[in-house]
DNA sequence: TTGTTAGTTAGCAAGACTTGCAAATTAGAA
DNA sequence: TTCTAATTTGCAAGTCTTGCTAACTAACAA
């Protein structure tokens, strides 16, 4: 994702005009490591812009996603998470917090056997385990961990 | 997933009754690889038991599932995939025809660098791509290919 | 500064997929 | 055959997301 300076240029150059909740959502997804869902980042967003709507924030990161802007990530839970980070990573999901930390891996995996001599164009990894913290409470006081962070309880 | 035979016996086991409704559907993952939602499985079981409520696949889906006679899987599509192959395995999605295939890898990744240290339970691969053949019929005839099979279109 | 207008936003309805609930059924044991 | 707990149904409701459209506004020109 290119950094909030850019963004009047990048923008100028699609047609897109600079509005303050473009320039508000895009400055609140720009290094958020957290893996926002539109929802997430609605309720921040109300904070600093109290009347914005949830619309425009899924039009927006639509758009944002449209551009490359920024990577649509899908673990599973519900609802897709916006991640800036557009580098190549995979995502670790915390069965417990249910956090997502972007991760690197040793090497992309390849099929092998049958489906060997698929087009593939692309290749997701998702890990699911737990995230230090919950993993250290666990020890400390099995039975606890840090509270749910997610949106839909599946 | 066991084979059909056995399943009067496991379900015995879990003090779990065995209705047509279960037996129809059990039946009809058996064997099928082609990942099917629910709704997929709906409209085949109404064509041999007609009344046989969306619910009660959700219902049955749901309790094959939690007895590991299932794998829930989930490339992104919207609705939750139903895959009786419990061996470890991933998937390659064609973004074509929607069609999703089992696939073997090389190697499980491993998560490097900063996260090495997370405590993983699970790895999940999805491969993104043109099945063989969709691969095939954009060679013959650029811009055609096979018909979208996923329920919902995103 | 003002006018113009194509691009945007906000609200609300609606669509897709699932699940909760309660009444009606029924498999399986006695 | 009778009884009862497990199941199935149908429907309402919940979650996430998108379509539609009227009201609004950034950006450019005069």
């Amino acid at each position: 994702m290119h950094s909030p300076t850019e963004l009047a240029q990048i923008f100028r150059e699609k047609q897109l005009k600079l509005t303050p909740q473009r320039q508000l959502l895009f400055g609140l997804l720009h290094e958020n490591k957290a893996h926002p869902s539109a929802e997430n980042l609605f309720e921040v967003a109300s904070k600093q812009m109290p009347g914005i709507s949830l619309r425009t924030v899924y039009q927006t990161l639509g758009e944002l996603a449209e551009m490359g802007e920024l990577q649509l990530v899908d673990v599973g839970d519900g609802a897709k998470r916006f991640d800036p980070n557009m580098g190549e990573h995979h995502h670790f999901v915390c069965e417990s917090c249910g956090s997502i930390h972007d991760v690197e891996i040793s090497s992309t995996p390849k099929i092998r056997g049958e489906g060997a001599g698929y087009e593939v164009n692309e290749v997701g990894v998702v890990f699911h385990g737990k995230c230090t913290r919950c993993s250290a409470a666990t020890k400390r006081s099995p039975g606890h961990q840090a509270k749910k962070q997610v949106a839909r309880t599946k």
